[in-house]
Parts: structure tokens; C-alpha cells; sequence
RNA sequence: GCGCCUAUAGCUCAACCGGAUAGAGCAACGGCCUUCUAAGCCGUAGGUUGCAGGUUCGAGUCCUGCUGGGCGCGCCA
């Protein structure tokens, strides 16, 4: 319907270019959007606003000129021109019903596009430290970067789900001694309990299972517990493997899968961080100072230059970051999207840096970045910050066991990324009208349990019939409705090429609302066959979007509740 | 001190590339179940979009300055 208008108008703009009264290079980005006000039509256009200077006219008199040249066309029952110079459509209630048999047609693939055009697109998220079990800002991570992956996938992009382990880093030797510390019997209370050591009780575990000599499955690699307290190496080797374990786990149960583990120690093996070191050296961009050796991240917008190799002839992170997404880059993929928390939001300008110290022809300002604010849960009003298993936060494994993979993942992706988010355990449990994951998994199943009445009364669904009568269709909440049902497909494409995954979450509760309001003003199972299978359509086709909106999130459609 | 994010109804949040009278839910008040699931619906009330300027036909949205909140400013990641 909207390309509908958007195509008349601008046939209507070529009339008036044609006529003179709009000089020729004018091409206005003009809208046609759905109104909010039902007075307003089914769809407004600012079109005649954004000529009116460069046709030195007034706005309304513009509106006129363009309502004079609209070609004719059954799909538009009225135009007028409102305010400033709107113009505003009103839609033909057959027009707008077709939007019933076409996503009846198309099922699980309504919304779908190929506006990406099968272009490859790497997703980066979650990338936690193998040093402990997920926490909930990891949750965030993971329910915002798998959201955005599927909404990629629905408007036409290959996608590709990464996860990086950083499995080389000093937290990792960190990790290491810790566990050979409660292996040698050691709390955090002993004075010998190594500086900065991990002290949640899952520490406890690893360090058991190691000494228990048990084989923990992670990826592709077995790694069997040496079960000697005294061999660090194979401490460490053990404890990234158990910890990737227990977060594949979680991860598993909160509904998202990798198609890539890179891990940062490949990059120091394959040799791609000596590489990029040399390229950054070989380029000029880098000096000695006290020892260590600086890249001249300040060349490229950093506030200051980073050390890239301390004085121990280790490297800084930031190093392995930046030969990572090199190869990233070297992949093949044009679009990166990192998921990160916002708390890393300084590497963002560095990695670029360092990616523009390479001149390696990428561009400025790749990769994209989505970050995502802190995350605070509550339970009765307090916040809580404690988990027991891992010490001082709050485990993603316990939101899930408490509230549940639903509800959890609705709540950490129907959130801007920006703000921060308050995750109120209460109300995730509330089984009431408060909460919205209920209230769009309850028009769904209200919409199922209608279609089994019609079933179990004799009265099953006649397609052709409930076709043919559309255009009985015409209270204004069922108009209402399918004006939404017809807009899902730009919602869908708004929040992939926005990185914006809470849109579909608020489509989907406004959806939800129009259907309720519907279902209380509509009796569907009525005596009239024709009447009865033009509302039977109506409601199959909202359920397939509720649907096909709720597995873009993620989350599940019960048939009943 | 500097950088990034943020401020919208009592509370939690929306608002598509700048569009018409800023929308939902909760909480409050009043209604609706002998009729397809009341986990629902209808109605009432609730706003100087943090403050002050600017840009223009038009600003919650863009720009500048302030104020409050979060995060960051390591040879940690």
C-alpha cells in the first residue's frame, strides 16, 4: 500500500516537472507514513512540503497541483489536503484486505526481503572471557547480537555469528592460578591466594573436576584433567575448556548458536600478531618509549597513542584486537557488526586507529559497533548483585532458571541498546497483563484457541471463501489491524539496517494490542459463512506475523497458555 | 578535567530520514464475562519531552551551552 501511494506520487511529481511547475534536478526523499490519527487517512505524504521551495509556491497550492495530477487508481478511495500541505490518503478497504491472502501466501517468509542482496555480514557478540560463567550484561549481549543476526538473515544479508575467545590473555594466567590455588586447598581468605584471583565457587568446581582427572568436551578439543596441582599449563589448558563448556551451555539454553569460535591464541600461533606488528612498524606509525613500543594512534582520532608491546615483550590486548579484525576484514566481509558493552566503548576509536595504521584500504569508521548499556536486576525493589556461584554478579544461568528463556530474552532485546535497563526479576515472573512477553504470547494463543473452535464446531477454515469476502473487512479495528499486519515488512527492515532489534519488540506489543481490541469488538465464529471465514483469514494472517515477529526475537508462540 | 551514552506521564518505556493534537503498559478511578481464553477490552485522569538558546514552513528528534545520572580515561580485557 505504501509503494502503492509512494509510486503514484511519483508519477504526480513527473506530471508536475512536465507541466513546469517544478524545475527538473528536483528529487525530493519524500514520506508516505501510515497516520496516527484515523482522521488523517491510512497514510499521509509530506511530498507537496518538501517542493514547496523549490517550486516558489505555497505548500497547499503545491498539494493541489499534485492531487490534480495523481493518476487514477482503485486502491485509493479519497485524498485530501490537511494542514500545512498534507496530503492524506485514504485507502480502499479491498486494498487494504489484500494484505490478508498475501501474507496467507507467503507464511514464514512474510517480512522477509532480499534487500541485502546475499551480501556477507559478520556479527560479533557476546565474545565473553573464558574466566567465568556469563553474566547478565553477557545475556544483553547475546540477545541484542543473535536479534540483530536474525533480523540480518530476514532482510536478505549472509550472516555469519561470531564469538572471540580472548584465551591468551594475562586474566587467562589469572584464571589459571586461581584454580591451581583451590586446588592446593587455598580460599581467598589465605594470605597466599594469588593478587586479583578469581574467588566465585565455581573456581572450586573447575579445580575439582581437574583433579578428578574428568574430560571436559568443548568445541572440537577434549582436554582431560592432568590432576597435578603443580602444572600450571595444564591447569590453564583445562580451565578455559571447562569454562567454555559451562558457557556454550548457557548459551545453548538461552536459545543462541555460533557459526564461528576465533580464538585469540590462533592469531599469536598463525603468526597474524607478529604480522601486524611489522606492517604497523614498516608503516611508520609507531616510535620506542620507555621500553615499549607505541602505536601512533593520535594520527587517527585516538586521544592518546597505546602502547602496543609492554616492556615484558608481551603485547596489550589491543594488539590481537587489531590483527583479528584484519583478518575479519581479509575474510572477505564488508560489514562487521560488534555487539559490545558499552564499558569497552574506548577500544572502538583505538581499533579503527589501528586498522587505518595498517593501510590496508579499509574504510574509516568500519567496523560498525552496537553498544549496550549497563544492566541492573532487581527483586522486590533491591537490587541484586550477588550470585553464589559466581560471587559478585548475577549469572545469566540464574535469569534463565528463574524467569525463564522467554521472558529473558524478550526483556534484554525490547530495550534500546543505549539505556541502560533496569531487569526487573518480579515482573519477568509475573504471569500478568504487566507483563509483555504474556500479553504477545497471549494474542497468540488466543488466535490458536479460536482456530480450534472453528475446527471442533464444523466450521474449518474455507480459504477460498474467506478470500472472496475480504472486503467485509470493515469495522475500523479490523482495518486497524490489517494497516499493522501490512507494515511489518518495513518494521522488519527499519530495525536490521538500524541495528535496532526493540522495534520488532514494540511492533509486536502495538500488533498485539490491535488484535486484542479486535477480538473484543469482533466476534469472529458468526453464522454468516462468508463473514466468518473473512475473520478466520484475518486471524490466521495476524498469527502468522505474531509468529514470524516473536522468532525474530527469538522467543517462542504458544498455542495455548 | 577529558571522552562516549543518557534524561519523555507518579513508575517502566515507545515515537520510523525532522512532520499534524508526543503514544503504550503499570499504578489510580469508572465500566465489560449465560457469547470464540478476562493473562483480555472500553472509558476517565495524568506532559513546559531536564534547563536556556539556535537552525526552519515545522524540533522529543538537528546544533551550541548548562544541569543531573551511567560508563570509560592501564604497559587489564
Amino acid at each position: 500500500m505504501k509503494d502503492t501511494i509512494s509510486a503514484l506520487l511519483e508519477e504526480a511529481l513527473a506530471s508536475l516537472k512536465q507541466q513546469g511547475l517544478v524545475p527538473d534536478d528536483v528529487s525530493p526523499s519524500f514520506k508516505v507514513d501510515p497516520t496516527k490519527d484515523k482522521a488523517h487517512g491510512d497514510y499521509a505524504s509530506n511530498l507537496a512540503l518538501m517542493l514547496a521551495k523549490p517550486a516558489g509556491k505555497k505548500p497547499r497550492d503545491v498539494a493541489e497541483a499534485l492531487v490534480q495530477a495523481l493518476p487514477a487508481t482503485d486502491a485509493v478511495s479519497k485524498v485530501e489536503i490537511a494542514g500545512p500541505g498534507f496530503l492524506n490518503f485514504f485507502a480502499a478497504t479491498d486494498a487494504v484486505a489484500q494484505i490478508v491472502p498475501t501474507i496467507l501466501n507467503t507464511g514464514d517468509t512474510f517480512g522477509r526481503s532480499m534487500r541485502g542482496t546475499g551480501e556477507k555480514v559478520q556479527v560479533e557478540f557476546v565474545s565473553a572471557n573464558p574466566t567465568g560463567p556469563l553474566h547478565v550484561g553477557h545475556g544483553r549481549g547475546a540477545a541484542i547480537g543473535d536479534c540483530l543476526c536474525r533480523l540480518l538473515e530476514a532482510t536478505g544479508y549472509d550472516v555469519t555469528r561470531e564469538f572471540y575467545y580472548n584465551d591468551a590473555g594475562a586474566q587467562i594466567s589469572n584464571l589459571a592460578l586461581s584454580v591451581q590455588a583451590r586446588a592446593k586447598g587455598l580460599t581467598p581468605e589465605d594470605p597466599s591466594w594469588p593478587a586479583d584471583g578469581y574467588r566465585g565457587d565455581y573456581i572450586v568446581d573447575v579445580a575439582n573436576s581437574y583433579l578428578a582427572g574428568e574430560t571436559i568436551h568443548a568445541d572440537d578439543q577434549h582436554v582431560t584433567g592432568a590432576a597435578d596441582a603443580d602444572d600450571l599449563e595444564a591447569i590453564r589448558r583445562f580451565a578455559v575448556a571447562y569454562l567454555r563448556r559451562e558457557q556454550d551451555l548457557d548459551l545453548k539454553a538461552f536459545g543462541v548458536e555460533f557459526d564461528v569460535y576465533f580464538l585469540e591464541s590462533s592469531l599469536y600461533r598463525d603468526g597474524k600478531v607478529e604480522q601486524a606488528v611489522q606492517r604497523l612498524i614498516d608503516n611508520g606509525h609507531t616510535y620506542e618509549q620507555d621500553g615499549a613500543l607505541w602505536l601512533r594512534t593520535t594520527d587517527f582520532g585516538d586521544d592518546k597513542d597505546r602502547v602496543m608491546r609492554k616492556t615484558d615483550g608481551g603485547y596489550t590486548y589491543f594488539l590481537p584486537d587489531v590483527a583479528y579484525h584484519l583478518d575479519k576484514w581479509q575474510r572477505g566481509f564488508k560489514q562487521v557488526i560488534n555487539e559490545q558493552g558499552a564499558d569497552h566503548h574506548s577500544t572502538v576509536t583505538r581499533v579503527r586507529a589501528g586498522l587505518q595504521a595498517l593501510e590496508a584500504d579499509i574504510p574509516q569508521g568500519w567496523p560498525d559497533y552496537v553498544l549496550h548499556q549497563m544492566v541492573l536486576v532487581t527483586r522486590s525493589g533491591e537490587e541484586v548483585k550477588l550470585s553464589k556461584r559466581a560471587g559478585s554478579y548475577v549469572t545469566l544461568r540464574d535469569l534463565i532458571d528463574e524467569v525463564g528463556r522467554d521472558a529473558t530474552r524478550y526483556f534484554l532485546a525490547a530495550r534500546r541498546a543505549d539505556s541502560q535497563l533496569t531487569f526487573d526479576i518480579d515482573l519477568a515472573r509475573s504471569q500478568s497483563n504487566d507483563n509483555p512477553v504474556y500479553y504477545v504470547q497471549y494474542a497468540h494463543a488466543r488466535l490458536c484457541s479460536v482456530m480450534r473452535k472453528a475446527e471442533t464446531d464444523g466450521m474449518p477454515f474455507d480459504r477460498e471463501l474467506g478470500f472472496a469476502n475480504l472486503a467485509q473487512l470493515e469495522a475500523d479495528q479490523e482495518k486497524a489491524l490489517m494497516n499493522r499486519l501490512a507494515r511489518f515488512p518495513e518494521v522488519v527492515e527499519h530495525a536490521a539496517l538500524n541495528r535496532e532489534p526493540q522495534q520488532v519488540a514494540q511492533y509486536l506489543q502495538d500488533l498485539a494490542a490491535d488484535f486484542h481490541t479486535c477480538y473484543n469488538a469482533v466476534k469472529v465464529m458468526v453464522e454468516d459463512d462468508a463473514l466468518r471465514n473473512a475473520r478466520l483469514a484475518l486471524g490466521l494472517a495476524t498469527r502468522q506475523v505474531i509468529r514470524n515477529g516473536l522468532d525474530l526475537l527469538g522467543v517462542s508462540a504458544p498455542e495455548e497458555m
